[in-house]
DNA sequence: ATGAAAGCGCTAACAC
DNA sequence: GTGTTAGCGCTTTCAT
């Protein structure tokens, strides 16, 4: 209650009376350098100090200036996130884990879109992040050389997460192995004639660069069936190309009895256009996707789940190892959390009314 | 090709050769107040100056520091976002758009978790976004009071998006009018029972502070229908909570001939439930949502649409006049986006198969 | 163990 | 119009 306690009336913007270190120095009377030292943990400190400088800076409320930090050399205590698109279910969710693992940390999350081509263009042309961060985290999208190279040159860490990029410390699933698990599912309810519905993000990525398709291939080919890849399809991301890319395979002259979408809402489009053109499923066809978004709980979707939640988590985690020094002179392989069957009402045997 | 320009050999990590204010005033032959101002666009500067400078700058690939700029007086060139939930395609959205329109302005975007209760008292207790940003957005919650006295001690521009906060500038919907869309459409087709499935979040706020539930019994009342209360069940968010009230309202002596769910997830449960009792949608009962969800075309939901992302385009607008001063002594009437109505397969008249 | 002093890179008076 | 000179609030040698 010296005074500078209460703000009083002003009730409103008010520049939070910016306590400083002197501030904390002085009321604990000790010099500032100490105040530093006591409260950076630094060693060469009475304890008796330390806990005087603690105090006041606790009744003090007082808050370093992040910039006067950074500027006496110290980090800048956030990360920048490059998301494509932020609003779909898979990108959010890896935010949320990432935000909260990075909060434990007290490292602030700073969010860069790079969604479209362009979007994406201008970020790794003006590179917005730099010196504005400690390291960088890249969600779900593969890095091309050049932007390794831009990336590099912001000399910081760099993780990915949510998918497929070498060269750097990553989080992610195995997506063959999720390809896998939900063709072995429709091999054995019977199925042989199989089609895919493979995406292509922001129309930039190769066809599969993620391992669902080649999934594909090897599953029938392990089931002794002859890959047909008329059955494979490619489309733009989400519903609506989901529910084209089905709509292509119902034109073949001797359509799939089931299909793996490469992603659930990919699948639910498909779904979309089964239910249009009268067909039931999963009697007439049976229908699979990948994710285990929260529609597909809602709409009986039959999917292979991934924790991508964890994969944020995690990846705020090796952020975190990274600044601490860790992860140098070594990438470390990249992590595959596990992805299970989760078996719902879009699944069931080839022409068997079930 | 003054010798600083190509990197070299050194592939990856280094401190990107940081490139001070002094080296482009050097280069430039200025000292580096001028080329300060240059750069800065302050008035008093030849032409001929700012352009040399300008080149310099662009030569040196110069980025300023951050941390040196706000200590030395100027803004940080940061907002936080206060996010419940980023996973959710609704504050995905919200979060896609704001950060379009603050990048546009050079802003960048610090994103803060204030989802469960305890997450959300932490935040406001330790305040993490304290001296880091020069404006704060509210993504969709209610502010109490404390929380509003919290805020207003980080002496920043405080604007709300896609939702009911007063006393901030905001931009968001007409809750009361879209729940009203909704309910008319159902009148018009003939409902009089009809049910509301209503929603809390994080257990913690007022079954209507929106305006939605207030717009079924306006509606009904208007339409000389008398609100029946046992017609109104308050859920959890999402989809399992909807499935969940619209159990409930099954459960009733006599169920309604229609819901109004309070957003198209919440439907979307609704409409599990009832094909699992065996009931066709909309022959039997008829769905409404409100949101326009991707996923909402995909399953055929009818609902009312509201613009998710322009409200957070906008928002990111509000912060930057904000900052410019523009919204000094006069918070400006919240700005509600336009809603409508989107006709699809979850709603016809009642007991008529159409 | 603690203090004094020198910056970190920039902007903002204040002179010229 | 442009240069000089102080800081902004910290961290960190270098002394003591």
């Amino acid at each position: 209650m010296t005074g500078d306690t209460t703000p009083g009336g002003a009730a409103t913007s008010r520049p939070a009376s910016v306590v400083t270190l002197d501030d904390v120095a002085r009321r604990a009377g000790v010099s500032s350098a100490t105040a530093s030292r006591a409260l950076g943990d630094h060693p060469h400190v009475a304890a008796a100090t330390r806990a005087r400088v603690r105090e006041a800076a606790e009744e003090l409320d007082y808050v370093a200036s992040p910039e006067a930090t950074r500027l006496a050399g110290g980090p800048t205590g956030r990360v920048a996130v490059l998301v494509p698109h932020p609003s779909r279910w898979f990108f959010g969710e890896l935010i949320e884990g990432l935000e909260e693992s990075l909060r434990a940390v007290d490292l602030d999350l700073v969010l860069f879109r790079v969604g479209g081509p362009e979007e994406r263009a201008a970020f790794f042309a003006r590179l917005p992040a730099r010196r504005k961060v400690d390291a960088v985290v890249v969600l779900a999208f593969a890095v091309d050389e050049a932007e390794h190279a831009r990336l590099a040159s912001l000399g910081v860490d760099v993780v990915a997460a949510g998918g497929r990029v070498a060269s750097y410390p990553s989080v992610g699933i195995d997506d063959h192995l999720a390809g896998r698990q939900a063709m072995d599912h429709l091999i054995h309810l019977g199925h042989r004639r199989i089609g895919m519905i493979a995406v292509t993000n922001d129309g930039e990525l190769a066809p599969d660069p993620d391992g669902r398709t080649s999934a594909w291939r090897a599953a029938l080919a392990d089931a002794g069936a002859e890959p047909d890849d008329d059955l494979v399809v490619t489309v733009p991301w989400g519903g609506e190309g989901g529910a084209d890319g089905m709509a292509r395979l119902l034109g073949l002259r001797t359509p799939p009895t089931a299909v793996l979408a490469h992603d659930d809402e990919t699948a639910l489009g498909a779904v979309r256009t089964l239910r249009r053109a009268g067909l039931r499923v999963p009697e007439d066809l049976s229908v699979i996707g990948i994710d285990d978004h929260p529609v597909a709980a809602l709409t009986d979707l039959t999917t292979v789940a991934q924790p991508v939640r964890a994969q944020g988590r995690r990846a705020g985690e090796l952020v975190a190892a990274a600044l601490r020094g860790e992860l140098r002179e070594r990438v470390p392989p990249a992590e595959l959390l596990p992805t299970r069957l989760v078996l719902r009402g879009t699944t069931s045997p080839p022409g068997a009314p079930r």
